[in-house]
Order: structure tokens, then sequence, then C-alpha cells
DNA sequence: CTGTGTGCAAAGCTTTTGCACTACT
DNA sequence: AGTAGTGCAAAAGCTTTGCACACAG
């Protein structure tokens, strides 16, 4: 895993801060930037750098990836009419213990994602 | 929203029994039948339910969507190996009280999701 | 006859794959 | 010089939109 310019680039937009960016929003803030990397690379990079543990995927909606640069357990809101990813702290709502697991299988990771909505008043 | 011969196929296929089905798969049982529908009915007529509170769209992967005709309040495990789709009972893993939601929005529904692959024997 | 609602073909968008290139051994 | 790894163009796939048709009022 080489430390190319393009890998650099992206890693300095998701850890310049604890954020949620979709793959648009990453591929726009890169080509903003100077170097500028294809859409290809960018999504490969993001699936690469999530294999790695060095980001979450954060799957809200199909084709609505999210990737958190933080990578401590926690959960999310999702709102889901302004798409606005938030984080719940750990604290908040504590994971009971898992259930067993089906046999010969072990737990990866545990995704929380509590779907709110503006409140409508009519 | 009229009960036309598409609908009731799928809805058909849907609640025979609880079960998870991807779009896919349920294009594919449509087809199997006899009426057939188009790849894009079937997409709508999920979304419509969906929407209806009919099913549960169950998100585990960029185009992955798979449809739980248990709309009850549980849990999932998901194979990353197999995209098998398993249910967990409420009562194994109780989600606690939902922490406060920003304001001026309310929680839609709730999305717990194990992410779960086969134990390597290296 | 007009309006509402449905089904599907075609378009759109995200994501993935395959190839040419680069850098290193 | 060979090999491994990277970046991107092009392809693939899922999903959504827009239009023609059918039915109800």
């Amino acid at each position: 895993m080489t430390p190319t310019q393009q890998r650099v680039e992206i890693a300095q937009i998701l850890f310049a801060r604890p954020q949620h960016l979709s793959a648009e929003q990453v591929l726009s803030l890169v080509n903003a930037e100077h170097t500028a990397a294809s859409k290809a690379t960018v999504y490969n990079t993001l699936n690469l750098f999530a294999q790695k543990g060095l980001v979450r995927e954060v799957i809200v909606d199909p084709s609505k990836v999210f990737y958190d640069s933080t990578t401590h357990e926690h959960h999310h809101f999702f709102n889901i009419d302004t798409c606005e990813l938030t984080d719940v702290p750990v604290g908040l709502m504590p994971v009971g213990e898992l259930p067993a697991v089906p046999p010969g299988t072990e737990a990866v990771a545990v995704d929380v994602i509590i779907r709110i909505r503006n409140t409508e008043r009519s």
C-alpha cells in the first residue's frame, strides 16, 4: 500500500477532523484541491481504507455510502430529510453484548443506525 | 394503491413466510411464476410497500437491499461471506431507549445490523 | 371525456473491473 | 529486466424517472 499522492490527499481530507463524507463529497473535495484524482481512484482508495480499518463505512441507503473517519465504536443518526449523518456517543446507547452469533461465524462489526426525520408541523 | 396483478404477485411472494429477499431474488421469483413483472415494477412496488410499512428495508450493502416481511422490531445478522441475512429476536438484544434525537427531529426507525463472517480456520 | 394511477422502457448514477503505466527489486 | 502495485477509462449493475396506456369517475 504505497502512500501515493492521491492516497495522501484523500487521507488528509478524511482525517482533517472527525466527519462523515459520502463518496461524492470526497470526490469533490479531492478535486477542489490541486492534484485531483479520478472517480474510480477515490472509490478504490476509500474501499481500501475501509478494508484496512482506517475508516468505517456507514451504509444508510443504496448508493449512499458514508465514510466515517471516527473508528471508535459509536452509532449514527441519519436524517432522511437532509441526508445528514450524526454521531451518537457510545455512552448514550450501550450495545448489550451480542447474542450468540450463528455457529461457525464471528462478529465483525455492529452497525446501529437511527433514522430520524424532521418533525413535520402540518 | 390498486391491488393489481403484479402487486398481488409480489405480495404473495413476500408474505408467503417470514423471510428476507433481495430485490434480485424477488424479481426472479416473480418471473418464475406465471405473470412476470418488469424489473422496474418490482423495484417500484417494493419501494411502495416499504413506504406503506408493509415490509422493512434492510440495507446491508450498496446495491444490496433486502426486503423483510417481518415488520416487528428486530435486528439482523448479516453474513458478509454468504450474504445471508438472519433475524435476531428482539429479546436477545434489547435496544436501550433512544438517546435524545436532535431537536426538530423524530426517530423513524432503528436498524441494527451485526456483520458476521465465517470463522476462518487457517 | 377528463383525471388518476400503473407498468415498463430507457436513462442516470454509483460502483466495479481490466488494462496500461510506474516504481521498485 | 522482471514483478508488484497503482490510477484511471470504460463497463457493469442497480435504481429511478418519464411517458404511454388502462381504468374509474
